[in-house]
Order: structure tokens, then sequence, then C-alpha cells
DNA sequence: CCTAGTGTACTATTTAACTATAACAGCAAT
DNA sequence: ATTGCTGTTATAGTTAAATAGTACACTAGG
């Protein structure tokens, strides 16, 4: 994982490990990486590793067990909810700094499946 | 115009001249704010307005004459240029971000359209 | 010439993120 | 008990963004 220097370290990591337990790549109940594992993983220091433990037990998506480990909610509502969140963030900012761009919305609905298309070398309109 | 404390205020205040540039609302050859007028209505420092011309002059978006003023550029392209850049980022922050969410590309431009028609209270599809 | 407004440059200070390092506290297995 | 892993807390130092304040350089208009 290679850092956006615009953007701080442990809000970034806090937004992959959110979208790792959202796509499901981590599943309730997981055991997450020690503080130590993971800070030596990322090459970060420890403590901020253990901001973003603290930061995301503070939105009860992890808890800790002091000598045993932290880990991922089993709560799967808790999980559903910040997964709309992110979704309804990631629309947000794409429709308006579309039209902010000065695209309509039917433009920036062509420019997507443009690039979808691009993407995927084939077109998504089945 | 309020800031988002997690981004370097001159950045956030670049993307703003940007947009106001692609979109039209600012036009080649404009006069722009002096950086101390800027700097008052904005509520920053005269030496972050500073910066953001700076930056914007270095991509030659603004040009600056010492005594007169800073004034958009002529160029056309650079400016088409810009705007495709921008509208590049948005759509590879977007696509790239559903996906990590889990969602596919399908249900990523259903969601869009859901987005869309709910804002305008219209639905899309012609 | 002189003034007012412009961009530009410089120094000093504050604040927050990040780092480095160490220590403390709790659990489990030997 | 001891060892080794865990989370947690604390102190100190570095770096960059932003601020505050001042000064300089240039241009236009009276």
């Amino acid at each position: 994982m290679s850092f956006d220097p615009r953007i701080p370290i442990y809000l970034q990591i806090m937004e992959q490990i959110k979208k790792d337990i959202v796509s499901g790549k981590l599943k309730g109940g997981d055991k997450m990486p020690s503080v130590r594992a993971l800070a030596k993983e990322l090459q970060v220091n420890v403590n901020t590793v253990q901001r973003v433990y603290q930061e995301l037990e503070r939105d009860n998506i992890l808890f800790s067990q002091r000598g045993i480990g932290s880990f991922v909610t089993e709560n799967k509502e808790t999980i559903e909810q910040i997964k709309e969140e992110m979704a309804h963030e990631l629309l947000e900012n794409f429709v308006h700094g579309m039209r902010e761009l000065g695209f309509d919305d039917k433009s920036t609905l062509l420019a997507l499946q443009q690039y979808m298309g691009r993407e995927a070398q084939g077109n998504v309109k089945d």
C-alpha cells in the first residue's frame, strides 16, 4: 500500500480496512493483524496503526481486547450501514464533481459507460 | 467556501478555481481577484493564496503580472486538457471506489441512475 | 513625483501528523 | 512463574501546512 501524501496516513489505512470489511474480504469476527504486525507490513509507526484501530473501534467497526487482539465487528447492520455511507459519498463526489466541471447528468452517465466500456474492453449495455 | 480539514487548504482552493475555469464560470483572460482580496474573502492568509496562484501558474492555468494582477490563461487547449484530467480522475475514483466496495459495474451504473433520479425527482432514462 | 494597488519574498510561530522509543497492562501457553 | 504475544499509554522530536507580520518590486493613474 502506497500513501497519498496529501491525506493523513491513518485515514487512508482506515478507509482501506473499511473497504475490506464492506466488500467481504474481511468478515465479521475476523482477527485483525496486531498493531505491531500491521505497522511493520505497512511501514508505518505502531502509534499510527493504534490510532487507526482506536478510531475504528470508536465507530463500532472493530473491537479490541487487551492481550488478545483486535477483531471485526459481528454486527452486520453496522457493516451494511458503512457500505451505504461509503457508496453514497462516492456517488455524491462523482455526480457533484462532474456537475461542477460543467457536465449535465446525461453526459456524466455517458462518460461513465464509456469509461467502463474502455476498461472492460466490452460494453456494459448488455 | 468551507474547507475539509483533511486536505491542505491551498489544494482545495486550487481545485475550486480549476473547476470555475473548466466550467466556464471563469473565462480565458479574466482577471483573478488580488491575492489580498481573495485571502480576505476566503478568510485565509495571503501566503496561502499566493501559493495557490503560484502553483496554478506553474501548471499554465494562470499567469501573473507584478503590479497588475493574475489572469486566467487564454489557452483553450490547456483548459480542455485540465477538464479531461479532472473528469478522468472523478471517473476513476468513482468506478474503482465502487468496485472496492464490492459493487460490479452494472450495480454501480444502477446506483448512479437511482442517485441522479432521486436528486432530480425524475428519471434520467429519458 | 506620488500614491494605491498589485505580485513577490522573507522570517517567525503555531498546529497536527507522523515518527521513534519506551514502558505498562492483560491474556495464554509452557 | 515465565515467556511471548497482545492492546495501551506516554514522552519527545521531525516535518509540513498554515498563519502573522513585514518588507520589497512593479504598474497605473492622478
